[in-house]
DNA sequence: AATTATATATGATAAAAGTCATATTTTTTA
DNA sequence: TAAAAAATATGACTTTTATCATATATAATT
């Protein structure tokens, strides 16, 4: 995520596309030659496995950024970009990247901090991955999404997400995140109407997801 | 990784430090006032997890720079950077990194390829923890510690783990290791002999650990 | 070299998680 | 709105992995 006035610097002129709920920004293994701003809606960020299954592996939201990393390494996009809801985004192509960062050290120094932001959390994630197990990660889960996405008017986690996104952003079976989650509610700690979610007692999640 | 060019201009009047085995560059959760290139030498980054556990989240060897990362961000150490055999390190200060990237745009533009790199190796390792179960985890393990860090005259994988170390690289328990790379050994497609590892069948342990 | 400590090895068992089957509910489409 | 499709839910069972116990081998220390 960048401040506002760099976003701003450079999504103005610059058209804004829509891109449907189901949709994909970018294409893992395609080219990339430009990156985009999140100017509204959701993402989630995917990775295929050998299986066939998809691993999401981040997701973001207004005001993130997408496709810089894969532009930088001159690499095709490692990840796919698919929208979780109706959401609008806007392209900035390579050269205006590249031409910012060498005529502006200070832009250097913030998307310096963005990636590196990211790679510490994704080194989390892999101490997440290899050393909680199914239930510890889905608490923990639960409580990262409604931080990044907030809550609605009643409460529940702003995304609509099915059991399969969550089974594949936890690397488990789907089963296996609806008996969790059954049993989540069960202890009072959730409230599920549908898809939504709600957490009662974050406490609770907290402590799960450390293996208390 | 960085250029040698860049490198030695970092290096070049810097002194260097031994860090004998089993001693730490860098401890998580502490200040960080500066970055390390690895001159010489073999070193495991680790998380530390609620249960006690380290996690192993990447290697490095000479060439490599660590700490970098926590500058940019200004945040405290992710990650301890700990010796697994003598090294030789050298440290820069922060002074001289940022001076660096606000002078010199196309090293800004190098650190960015050099992070945006590891974050997408990151996003692959979570994708792997994820869907992969312990034996295909062991197979790709064997053969990225071959590739980074070669073999000896004999041939044998040319650095020295614990199973311990092996199993807190997969996040599974020790025992889990020394089995399957007994059942391994016993398949043809490594030899054992001692800690040292040698593997015979390249092929066979990329198709398990493509799960086939 | 003998002793101690640590690492490796292996069996037995338990716990966690995956898979398959099937029923029910919800959502989508015609 | 009815029919079809997709998602959720739950039980039964299997596989994977962890844990505990214990034996043996290797490395470190005195």
């Amino acid at each position: 995520m960048l401040t506002y006035e760099e976003l701003e610097c450079f999504s103005r002129h610059k058209s804004t596309i829509l891109v449907k709920k189901g949709e994909n920004l970018m294409t893992e293994g395609n080219p990339v030659n430009g990156f985009y701003c999140v100017k509204n809606g959701k993402f989630k960020l995917t990775k295929l496995n050998s299986n066939g299954k998809d691993q999401i592996i981040s997701y973001i939201k207004e005001g993130y950024i997408v496709g810089h990393r894969s532009l930088l390494c001159e690499e095709p996009a490692g990840l796919t970009v698919t929208a979780i809801e109706d959401s609008f985004a806007c392209f900035v192509p390579k050269e205006d990247l590249m031409c910012t960062i060498k005529n502006n050290p200070s832009f250097a120094l913030e998307l310096l901090k963005n990636i590196s932001h990211q790679l510490n959390e994704a080194n989390c994630s892999i101490a997440n991955m290899a050393q909680k197990n199914v239930k510890q990660r889905l608490a923990e889960t639960l409580l990262f999404l409604e931080d990044l996405f907030g809550v609605d008017k009643n409460d529940y986690i702003d995304v609509i997400l099915t059991r399969e996104e969550i089974a594949n952003t936890l690397g488990t079976a789907t089963e296996s995140v609806i008996r969790l989650l059954s049993g989540f509610k069960n202890d009072n700690l959730i409230k599920l109407k549908g898809k939504k979610i709600l957490i009662l007692d974050k406490q609770a999640l907290k402590n799960i997801s450390e293996g208390y």
